[in-house]
DNA sequence: TGTACATCAGTGAACGCGCGTTCACTGATGTAC
DNA sequence: TGTACATCAGTGAACGCGCGTTCACTGATGTAC
């Protein structure tokens, strides 16, 4: 299938112009793609996303879901190398903090509320998170069964831990904390 | 001094356009914020603002460095009224994460790498930054000598600590996390 | 104390820009008979 | 197997928009003499 510019029906542009703005992601922020750069990307004209994308929202919107997905994957990708509770918390951070850091923008764009407004999860967004809010409590349950840890509230320790991994994949995408900082920062806290 | 449209010489024009665009950025976020309407809101032509500002982006680290201002201030002052370490360093967290959720936007501005570029702040943002790695240090040097948090690596663990704050700051803003959830979020990690 | 004049701090008009979006269109594809 | 036709997925032209910024200007202020 040629990619010409007079080429009708793509056959695959809903593909073709999310991987074009993943492209645009990996140096400007979310706010900063325009719908005509993208389609130019795409080598397609400026309203042919118009047959795949309600708006330039909805296409950012989707992009969002699509970086959700592969932040959640490579949770638990980690998760699944390890068996020491304590060694799966820790791979379990260092999944979040490695995709902040390698695809800033990206994970920026699934915390925009422009674009992937909290509280208001659409039927693809809704059950990630559910995914990975579930993923997180399953480790923590399972953390505080080991000694040193025991007695501490599951709930409050998982909302600990998650704004503590949070954190430090902003400051490290942001620039303010070598990446290398963060497990030894995440292994002082919770020594 | 009359604030009519065609008052010469408004006397206070620069903390009028300050405030004006602090105004603004209760509502939107600093990427939406448009010189325009800064102008208007301070009652003065479009480009008025240009005897003061260099450009638009120069008004919005004037806003930054008085966000971060702020944002010091309030750690400074919370600090204050306690005596136990451990005392402090709740107080301090309580104080930045507060910040954030009383001023969203101004604390995003903070953290916004267009306005407030990390790694080259300039005279006015570098001590302000300065001021608050000490005092976080500070903070942490009188912790480490608490029982239960000896022979912890300070550098270390003020990066975490940081993190952790700096990472309920940002959910509690963007609505993840219920603002009464930090306190006990952070107690349950550092228990 | 007046006066001449430089400077400061505003003004409105105008510019070019890229954008999102709408429109009427057309070529390619798939399907019913 | 052909054919008629609906639908799908593109096209280029055009729109209006608010914006940042530049320009030449003018009224107000402060200062030297």
């Amino acid at each position: 299938m040629s990619r010409s510019r007079a080429t009708y029906h793509h056959g695959n542009l809903q593909a073709a112009l999310e991987d074009a703005a993943l492209e645009l992601l990996t140096t400007q922020p979310a706010a900063k793609i325009s719908l005509r750069e993208v389609a130019r990307r795409a080598g397609v004209s400026h309203n042919a996303p118009y047959n795949h994308f309600g708006d330039r929202a909805a296409l950012l919107h989707a992009l969002g879901v699509r970086a959700m997905r592969e932040l959640l994957e490579a949770q638990e990708r980690a998760v699944e190398g390890e068996s020491d509770p304590i060694a799966r918390v820790r791979a379990l951070g260092g999944a979040y903090v490695d995709y902040a850091a390698d695809h800033p923008q990206a994970f920026a764009l699934v915390f925009d509320p422009e674009y992937c407004p909290p509280g208001h999860p659409d039927a693809d967004m809704a059950p990630l998170i559910t995914r990975n809010e579930e993923l997180l409590a399953a480790e923590v349950a399972a953390l505080v069964q080991q000694p040193g840890f025991t007695g501490r509230d599951p709930e409050a320790l998982a909302a600990g831990m998650w704004a503590t991994v949070h954190g430090m994949a902003v400051l490290v995408m942001l620039g303010h904390l070598p990446r290398e900082a963060a497990q030894p920062a995440l292994d002082a806290l919770i020594a």
